[in-house]
DNA sequence: CGGTCGGCAGTTTTT
DNA sequence: CTGCCGACCG
């Protein structure tokens, strides 16, 4: 082999990467640290599988979590490799899976046109199971069952597999979990973690099946391997066994979803089921500053299981950390409002700061700070497109027009627009299809036919059922987004959500009009290998892929999301707020040991998002619940050494060491005492550009460092920074 | 059928 | 303090 032609496989990876990616074919746990160029090995390593060892790509095998991480690496691949994937799978666990159970259905035992249910319809689907056991909802609230089900599933267990030994709430768990995947297979219906489960079993059923599979994925590679579930590892335990080469990437340090079944063991497990196993550890870091990384190496250090890593970087070592005491949460999201004006100010691009949180609850304030002062943001999280009421509405049409059968779609949607079919009807409807194993859309037809339905609801009924023959009319040959633009249409969805009141009506219009374009956006890159009809892969598509996180806005805007979202991302200046006991670690997570470390590691992706600045910030005092509470700082501050962190002290009592203890601003607010170094006087009438006329009511600290209390007329009592606030007495 | 009121709970998120 | 859900009423 002419190694000329492949040094750009190997030319910019360092000892380490290279060891990974230019192995010949084997078994391989890499243990890569944030930032330590994950991906990059991955996908060279795949390069090399096939540029040098001469693999196939029909052969290799690349599995992710998020349909983000399969696309990001879907095209670094093609770019590395100069080619399109020919064969090649790279996907996520549920895509492929999905995949599978399409081509296999019948093996499966799934109807051919099974559908997926996403959290929402699980839910629904639960709840009426519940009601139809006879079974008290407060006693046995649907949210505790669907946890209950979906954690068995991860773990790999049916119905039968559950031990209840005369515990009541484990065998009340456990025939509402028979239940529910009785009303599942009737309504030929799977939810996520069925479609995991159930592609497992469809290989440990059919032997002949998995060879296939086994002979065909000589080269597994795994990504985010932290974060797989019991499910996933016994699918890759499976696959891996007989193959060439497997190459699992994770880092255990970085492993925050416990609390949705991720097994952190999985990493420890490896090396026990495959003894061949090499480990490879990423340490060197590309991202951070020293200091950073030395603020990550030591919080990390405090925790117990770990396999141990030490990230170091060759730059330089940087800023240090800064940690802001805030007064409350308003003067925080203040200070981080105007730290982010001045870098920006510096020439700082929006989209390179951060605000990472704990929780979600915690971006209000953040906002309304960040909106007084006109700096653009965007706000990841929070309701996902294909997630929305309205286009889960018009995607139930979709769905009954492919086929009637599904009876979650059809729940949705037969009286929607309302039209006269109740809740008695339907559970008239309901309790047939239940008694003779049918679908509701069967039991809907044979109800009508045996009269077993009376006057005004069979008329409606009937209505119901010419609609959709005239909808099947009015969509036959059309493309997708006419198709969907019909159905939107005439089935009076368009004129139902027009007739809602307020701003919302009109957020949805714009919603139900996107998803035409995501319908036609969809038909021009459909693969027809894949499914049969685009409507098909579109239905698919809307149910794996829920959706990207409104990209709508291109403006260049402040990042705001939680630590959890993060993960995987980089910015060279990053916020960390709410560093308080309580709220991170959560006060959820201080019970248990093992919560906690999940805790610690979370703090641990947090600090390692950071390039150049990293700022952490805590309040004194916080409203949380309506309730004022004290937080101690977080101990995840405390475990970063003082000689890292450099304290902004409300005082400003510069005299100090870098000591951690803040101590409480001292607060001057007799009248008429006079603002340190101003003309400004306790008691005095001010006017603010922003917030109008208000009274001066206390001040505290001195220099740079001064604050003010304002008693607004129209705005309430503020805190504002001397020094920016920009005061005319 | 749709609106309003009272009670209650209140991390993290992907598929 | 929110936001969601269920109950109740017109």
């Amino acid at each position: 082999m002419n190694t000329d032609d492949l040094s750009y496989l190997l030319n910019d990876l360092n000892d380490a990467q290279r060891q990974a990616v230019a192995a010949p074919p084997d078994r391989q746990r890499v243990l890569a640290g944030a930032g330590s160029g994950k991906t990059r090995v991955l996908v060279h390593r795949i390069a090399w599988l096939i540029q040098v060892e001469q693999a196939s790509p029909y052969s290799v095998l690349a599995v992710t979590f998020t349909n983000k991480a399969a696309a990001e690496m879907r095209g670094r691949i093609q770019s590395l490799l100069g080619q399109h994937l020919q064969g090649m799978w790279v996907g996520t666990f549920h895509g492929l899976a999905h995949r599978l159970l399409r081509a296999h259905w019948q093996e499966a035992g799934l109807p051919e046109h099974f559908q997926i249910l996403d959290s929402d319809d699980q839910h629904r689907l639960i709840r009426r199971v519940i009601k139809d056991l006879n079974l008290d909802e407060q006693r046995w609230p649907p949210k505790q069952a669907q946890i209950f089900i979906n954690s068995r599933k991860d773990e790999g267990l049916r119905p039968q597999n559950i031990q209840a030994n005369g515990d009541l709430f484990l065998a009340t768990q456990r025939n509402i979990y028979a239940a529910y995947e009785a009303a599942c297979q009737r309504a030929g219906a799977i939810d996520f973690s069925e479609l995991l489960l159930r592609a497992l079993d469809l290989w440990r059923n059919h032997p002949g099946l998995l060879e296939h599979y086994q002979r065909r994925f000589r080269h597994l590679l795994v990504d985010e391997f932290q974060d797989t579930n019991a499910v996933q590892y016994a699918w890759l335990r499976l696959l891996g066994q007989s193959g060439d080469s497997l190459m699992v990437v994770g880092d255990d340090d970085q492993s925050i979803y416990g609390w949705r079944g991720a097994k952190i063991q999985n990493i420890f497990q490896f090396c026990t089921d495959f003894p061949d196993a090499r480990t490879v550890r990423l340490e060197q870091n590309y991202r951070s500053s020293a200091t950073i990384l030395n603020a990550a190496n030591a919080v990390i250090a405090h925790n117990q299981e770990r396999l141990g890593k030490e990230l170091w970087t060759e730059g330089s070592q940087g800023e240090p950390i800064a940690l802001y005491a805030a007064f409350n949460e308003y003067d925080e999201a203040r200070y981080v409002t105007e730290q982010i004006r001045q870098a920006i100010g510096r020439g700082l691009a929006r989209q390179d700061i951060a605000i990472l949180y704990r929780s979600n609850a915690q971006s209000r304030v953040l906002e309304e700070s960040l909106l007084r002062e006109g700096i653009p943001y965007r706000i990841y999280g929070g309701q996902r497109f294909f997630e929305r009421a309205e286009i889960k509405n018009a995607m139930a049409y979709l769905c009954v027009i492919h086929n009637p059968h599904q009876d979650a779609a059809l729940e949705r949607i037969i009286n929607l627009p309302t039209r006269g079919i109740g809740d008695k009807t339907l559970d008239q409807l309901r309790d047939y299809a239940r008694a003779h194993q049918v679908s509701l859309w069967t039991a809907l037809h044979q109800s009508l036919e045996r009269a077993l339905i009376s006057g005004r609801a069979a008329s409606a009924l009937l209505g119901f059922v010419q609609l959709l023959e005239e909808l099947t009319q009015a969509v036959q040959g059309a493309s997708l987004p006419r198709l969907t633009q019909i159905l939107i249409e005439r089935s009076g969805l368009w004129e139902y959500h027009r007739n809602e009141k307020g701003e919302k009506a009109r957020t949805r219009l714009e919603n139900l009009e996107e998803l035409v374009n995501a319908a036609a956006a969809f038909e021009q890159d459909w693969d027809s290998s894949e499914t049969p009809t685009p409507l098909a892969g579109f239905l698919a598509h809307a149910s794996l892929e829920s959706g990207e996180q409104q990209a709508a806005e291109h403006e260049d805007s402040v990042q705001l999301m939680t630590l959890h979202t993060a993960k995987g991302l980089e910015f060279p200046l990053v916020f960390m707020v709410g560093m308080e006991e309580g709220l991170f670690p959560h006060q959820m997570s201080l019970e248990e040991p093992g919560r906690l470390e999940e805790e610690r590691r979370l703090a641990y992706v947090g600090i390692t998002r950071a390039m150049q600045r990293l700022v952490m910030s805590h309040a004194e005092v916080r409203h949380l619940y309506g309730k004022e509470v004290r937080h101690a700082l977080s101990r995840f501050v405390r475990e970063i050494p003082s000689a890292l962190i450099h304290s902004i002290r409300l005082s400003g009592n510069s005299g100090r060491a870098s000591g951690l203890a803040t101590s409480a601003p001292r607060l001057s607010e007799s009248k008429g005492t006079a603002v340190a170094g101003t003309e400004l006087k306790v008691g005095q009438l001010v006017r603010h550009a922003l917030f109008g006329v208000g009274v001066l009511q206390a001040f505290e600290g001195s220099g740079a460092h001064t604050r003010v209390q304002i008693k607004f007329d129209t705005e309430g009592t503020k805190w504002l920074m001397l020094s920016h606030a920009k005061l005319e007495s």
